[in-house]
DNA sequence: GAACTCACG
DNA sequence: ACGTACGTGAGTTCT
């Protein structure tokens, strides 16, 4: 790509009119977005995530010893030796030898599962002994031992490849190495993300969306409570938790939170009495109900959602706000788990895809100011709604205004964009 | 290569 | 009666 000429750079900074786009279809969405993203990408490609690896190295010592510890008594607990491993091994020691009783089958035999070895917990020591062994286990092989042997002999730097044509919602994935699934909970997450730095002299600046997907919901519905919310800067869980229990915000406890939180991510899935169920740990009657209270409140969600599968039935597919456009005929099929399965695809793409939508466009607008304005911060991530760059100290500030500035307007929807920055030497202190 | 599991948003 | 929360990529085991 030939760039530096007057007539590119006036433009580069033609703003990207995001309704202009909708009207315009597939066409535009690719040549306006897409195809000049691959630029983008490719230059983030290139610029790679510099990795100490001298930190991954003692996580590993320490892991290695951690495990052997737990490992010890896995077998005094199980007083056999077997491997740890091995879903089939396990499921011997557990459901044969120790008699305890199977929650859910597999394909080939009983789970054993998280979600199963949780509830075994509260039976048997093992299970947890188990789960602790799996968390350890799990961050040492994927990123811990493996980050290391991809880093670039040359640039010292990780290159991910950010894909553009595989997910079904238009989302980016990331591959060789998977960048967007680096670890970020608990001790061992954080103690990861240390490892993922700056250039000495430089920093990281990580900026990520707030919200956005629930914020999409209230703008695609035009949910006049859920918009009001967001309109008034509420804590959209606890608003929601007032909503369903009719409850004063003040009033709403933790626990009241936490199934709202529940139900918010629910409806962004696709709800279902069965799946909020499962989440909450509730029967499917008491799901129902969480359920037909956030609709009583939230009626335009319900309407909106109502609507959008009766078009998807109709046309044989769903849209975003860019006029993306995902087919899903197993609204079509005769059996009823193939339709579940695409009613909930039909509620969640237009919201996921759309946030995907909304992040190339700041992506593109970033990019171009940054051109622009003569900075020389690098865009080096995108994972889905957060954007992370590298810059030298001194343009910290002027680079912080210019990302949230653009990533806030990169659409113009009914609720306000928002957008937290953190910066720092790595990426733990980065993430805001 | 399928199955299972689990890391992220 | 039964069952799946949406979207990904990767490591390990086993067929």
């Amino acid at each position: 790509m030939r760039i530096g000429s007057a007539a590119s750079a006036v433009a580069r900074l033609q703003p990207i009119l995001a309704d202009k786009l909708a009207a315009g279809g597939l066409r535009d969405l690719f040549e306006k977005v897409e195809l000049p993203l691959t630029v983008v990408l490719g230059e983030m490609e290139a610029n790679g995530f510099l990795v100490d690896t001298a930190v991954l190295a003692g996580l590993a010592k320490e892991l290695e010893q951690q495990l052997a510890g737990i490992l010890d008594e896995i077998y005094r607990k199980a007083g056999t030796e077997f491997n740890v491993n091995s879903p089939k091994q396990l499921s011997e020691v557990l459901f044969e030898k120790l008699k305890l009783a199977p929650i859910r089958k597999t394909k080939t035999g009983y789970s054993t599962d998280e979600d199963v070895l949780t509830q075994l917990a509260l039976q048997h020591e093992l299970p947890a002994e188990i789960l602790n062994y799996r968390s350890l286990s799990k961050l040492k092989s994927t990123y811990v031992d493996a980050l290391p042997l991809l880093v670039h002999a040359e640039t010292g730097r990780l290159h991910t490849s950010l894909n553009q044509t595989v997910t079904a919602t238009g989302r980016l994935s990331s591959s060789e190495p998977n960048l967007q699934n680096i670890p970020v909970k608990g001790e061992w997450g954080g103690r990861i993300r240390e490892a993922f730095v700056a250039d000495p002299g430089a920093v990281l600046l990580s900026a990520d969306y707030n919200q956005i997907e629930p914020r999409i919901l209230a703008h695609l519905s035009q949910d006049p409570v859920l918009i009001g919310a967001f309109v008034r800067g509420d804590d959209i869980h606890a608003a929601t938790a007032a909503e369903i229990f009719s409850s004063p915000v003040a009033q709403i406890t933790t626990d009241m939170r936490r199934v709202a939180k529940t139900v918010n991510f629910g409806i962004i899935y696709g709800i279902s009495p069965y799946g909020l169920s499962a989440q909450l740990g509730i029967s499917q009657q008491e799901a129902k109900k969480y359920i037909e209270a956030y609709f009583t409140r939230f009626q335009g969600v319900k309407t909106f959602l109502d609507r959008t599968i009766a078009e998807a039935k109709q046309n044989g597919y769903v849209t975003t706000m860019l006029g993306r456009r995902r087919p899903i005929p197993e609204l079509r099929s005769g059996d009823p788990t193939q339709q579940g399965f695409g009613q909930r695809m039909a509620m969640n793409t237009p919201i996921q895809g759309t946030a995907a939508d909304v992040i190339k466009l700041a992506m593109l607008a970033v990019s171009r100011r940054l051109v622009a304005e003569g900075a020389t911060a690098k865009m080096i991530l995108q994972v889905h709604d957060e954007l992370i760059f590298e810059m030298a100290e001194t343009e910290v500030e002027r680079v912080r205004k210019i990302v949230v500035e653009e990533m806030e307007r990169a659409v113009s929807l009914a609720v306000p964009l928002k957008v937290d920055v953190g910066v720092g030497k790595n990426w733990r202190q980065a993430h805001p």
